[in-house]
DNA sequence: ACAATGACGGCAG
DNA sequence: TCTGCCGCCATTG
């Protein structure tokens, strides 16, 4: 375990029900801001080992690039029960909904 | 132990 | 403006 890895868990613990963060918006508050796949490979798999709102996280135009499709509208279903509002395009008004630590 | 990969992002062309 | 390539580095096979 890194110090990288334990912050962006402790960020992603963070976020708020109703409130989503970007990838890379999360690996930049985590101390390397072009780290956004680690944040990504971090996501994958602590949230099997942890309790992570991996749901509330999305790339940076507010859409959700999961390959899974299952996880893909769990996801989507997940964030409508928060109270997100989806577009047409299943995308997120990030600058209604990003969370600003 | 080593190589490939991966829910992305930014800069270059 | 839009497309594509490269960086990033922990985790997994």
């Amino acid at each position: 375990m890194t110090p990288f890895t334990e912050n962006v868990i402790k960020l992603i613990k963070q976020i708020p029900e109703g409130r989503v963060m970007t990838y890379g918006q999360i690996a930049r508050l985590a101390g390397s801001p072009r780290a956004a796949r680690q944040v990504v490979r971090i996501l994958h798999s602590m949230s099997k080992k942890y309790r992570l709102p991996w749901h509330r996280v999305v790339n940076a135009e507010g859409k959700i690039v999961i390959k899974d499709e299952a996880s893909y509208h769990e996801q989507i279903l997940k964030l409508e029960a928060e109270g997100v509002a989806l577009g047409s395009l299943n995308e997120v008004n990030l600058e209604t909904y990003r969370w600003l630590p």
